[in-house]
DNA sequence: TCTTTATTGAAAATGAATTTCAATTTCCTT
DNA sequence: AAGGAAATTGAAATTCATTTTCAATAAAGA
């Protein structure tokens, strides 16, 4: 676990010297605690979580972190229904999708081959070639449907 | 085609009555507009597309009635990859999906009975209660990705 | 017609995200 | 280690879509 941690900051760097970016203190400890922290989370909310230990590190490096992650590929980021940006760390190849209650706002991810293939064979059907795609099931999870 | 607007806007009226909302010129126009349209227009193209002809009517009356189609079931708001809410005419009971170009932003819907099934399927495996759904891919089309 | 209540439009407010800019820091190169 | 070019930072300002406020207006039932 710490393991992974170590070994996607190692890939950060990697990208950050290749594009001629800077490694700074800000980079280090944002990237840190976004990966160590629950998935979907905005650039507001790991804004908070930092602030509490390091006040001297502000929001707009927060967002700029994110947006950084997310181009060197260790960050998806994605727009639900409530219009803002959540970022989740990648992880490797497989893509999941999303299960979003309505009521409590969890959100569970879910993964099924035979889904993604038929997305594929759809997407073919119409020439398009895919770069990402994107699915939520909008409703209420078993805790809150009551 | 005409007849469907009409209907549409009865259905509208009933709404408004039922809920203890006024007809006005102004919901009046921007009704007719929208359902004319094509499909997926932001609150601010709509507006622009009524303001050409009718200067008095504002941006904030046609945000507020695109709301009110929402509500009253006649219209669907979504949210893609650029943070703007998009709404288009419901149709019917058919839901359909996306492919969005990443060039030329041209949206694509199709539909597909065997994707549906399956995501209602995978919803149930996690005793999740379906109210809505979305599902994008992004990539090129095939103009595009010549 | 009268009267209540919703609606309207302009302007102000909101809120997420981005940009600006001067001060600081990183990371070469000597 | 020191110097210097170039990137980064944080605060504040800016953007831009959307929402709210509020006084004036319009709808619709009595």
């Amino acid at each position: 676990m710490i393991k992974e941690i170590t070994e996607k900051k190692e890939r950060l760097k990697t990208y950050m010297k290749q594009k001629g970016f800077k490694s700074t203190r800000q980079r280090d400890i944002i990237a840190s605690e976004f990966f160590k922290c629950e998935d979907h989370i905005t650039a507001e909310d790991l804004y908070i979580k930092i602030n509490k230990r390091h006040k001297d590190i502000g929001s707009t490096t927060v967002y700029r972190t994110l947006k950084l992650l997310a181009e060197s590929g260790l960050a998806t980021a994605r727009v639900f229904a409530d219009q803002l940006t959540r970022y989740e760390p990648v992880s490797e190849d497989e893509h999941h999708d999303h299960l979003i209650c309505l009521d409590c706002g969890s959100i569970i991810e879910f993964e099924d081959p035979k889904l993604e293939r038929l997305q594929e064979k759809i997407a073919s059907e119409f020439g398009f070639s895919i770069v990402d795609h994107n699915m939520e099931f909008y409703g209420y999870c078993r805790d809150c449907k009551r």
